[in-house]
DNA sequence: CGAAGTATTGACCCATTTCAAAGCATGTGG
DNA sequence: CCACATGCTTTGAAATGGGTCAATACTTCG
């Protein structure tokens, strides 16, 4: 177990890593610097998470991690994981399964940056971000946490912060969402998945949970308190 | 074995998959359609690749598989993976790996849209793509094969292809590369990296090829002919 | 109380899109 | 062998979404 300070790097790109990290309370968030020192996230973790599992094939990381709030997170040692790949091939195909849960989301992303205007861009953002923490039993359709400033959200979305405070403005003008002090309230989840064009299936909901029973989830959620 | 002819579909987003395939001639590209029919492309692959290994753990795809050029696909079954995983863990790892590096193209990918101008990510797709062909001794570094129209380009780059085309004439003018016919010559590698800000440690390549042997190489080269 | 980080708003600018037209291959049927 | 369609590329002119620059306000915190 590790306790890590908000704003503070967890993994720094290129080192050799032992070790892959379990997110288990906080926000972090992966991103790679351009040559002007200008950040682009690539991904953002929730409670769950294997933040870097793909560091135990890899052995390195192409990218930064860095809390966004302070966080809790659980150490694997990547002697641990080589001993279940070893012994255990059904667990290994779900470890498996965790990293490409991950590249299906870096897809979700292209396709955001890609395809979708400012306004879109942060849309399924929103959506994506609160339908990950609803699986997890944080947050509801409605209302979740999300610790970033506009700043932080102008990098995950190849945006300028100025422009950020635009889309807030017009998302709350039209009633669909707020976005104040880290925390999204939606007013209507229908518009923001539509003006978001956010398709859950990208996420694998229904396989990615199918293993885990009722006594398992409350653990979970007892374990997050 | 199977062929595939330029432009067709091979596999089809959502549908359930009971094998994966191994590229062993031509190009294929992966993409998401956007609600208006628009595509983005989210992976582009040469020969060597193993396009939709995550298809094994996933048993679906979020997205679709089309042919770039005429093709040729080795099929490989679950059931076969699935063997492996259970008697190979060394192998199953390198599965694993392999997908991963698929994970790490996308974050490249996202950095492209999401930090690149026009040009920039143009000079970055063909910088990338020239270093993969190498890797498999496809093609040099002053000139490879690249089956796509200014179109595709545009839908890989997030870029109409009107202004792909203003983009591939200020590069000819330049004197840093061309593009005719599905071509790319590079007349000056130095500046294309540079312009594209590509990074080849994104590739992995020394991890990915620390295990083949010289008669491997020599093996895979001749299979090519 | 001042400092630093964050958010808001306005005016202007520019990279890329959109719309439109034309050129150039390649192929096909009469 | 010509007439014509189709797909790809090029170029120009006008429109626009988001960036840049700059000023102001609102926090929080020492």
């Amino acid at each position: 177990m590790r306790h890590i300070a908000a704003r503070t790097l967890v993994v720094k790109k290129g080192e050799p890593v032992d070790h892959s990290t379990l997110l288990l309370r906080g926000f972090l968030s992966r991103y790679v610097d351009d040559r002007r020192g200008q950040r682009q996230f690539v991904a953002l973790h929730v409670p769950g998470d294997l933040v870097d599992l793909h560091a135990f094939p890899m052995k390195r990381l192409d990218h930064d991690v860095a809390a966004l709030s302070d966080a809790e997170v659980a150490i694997l040692p990547h002697a641990a994981i080589e001993a279940i790949t070893r012994e255990d091939s059904e667990l290994t195909r779900k470890l498996w399964f965790a990293t490409l849960l991950d590249a299906a989301i870096h897809r979700e992303w292209i396709f955001r940056l890609g395809r979708l205007d400012a306004t879109g861009r942060v849309c399924q953002l929103f959506a994506e971000t609160g339908a990950r923490l609803q699986a997890v039993g944080l947050g509801s359709e409605t209302h979740f946490v999300l610790p970033m400033t506009q700043a932080e959200l102008g990098e995950a979305c190849a945006l300028t912060s100025v422009h950020v405070s635009r889309v807030l403005k017009t998302l709350r003008d039209s009633g669909i969402c707020t976005f104040r002090d880290g925390e999204v309230c939606v007013y209507n989840p229908e518009a923001l998945t539509q003006r978001g064009q956010f398709d859950p299936t990208y996420l694998y909901l229904d396989h990615a949970h199918a293993h885990t029973d009722g006594a398992t989830r409350r653990r979970l959620a007892l374990a997050r308190r």
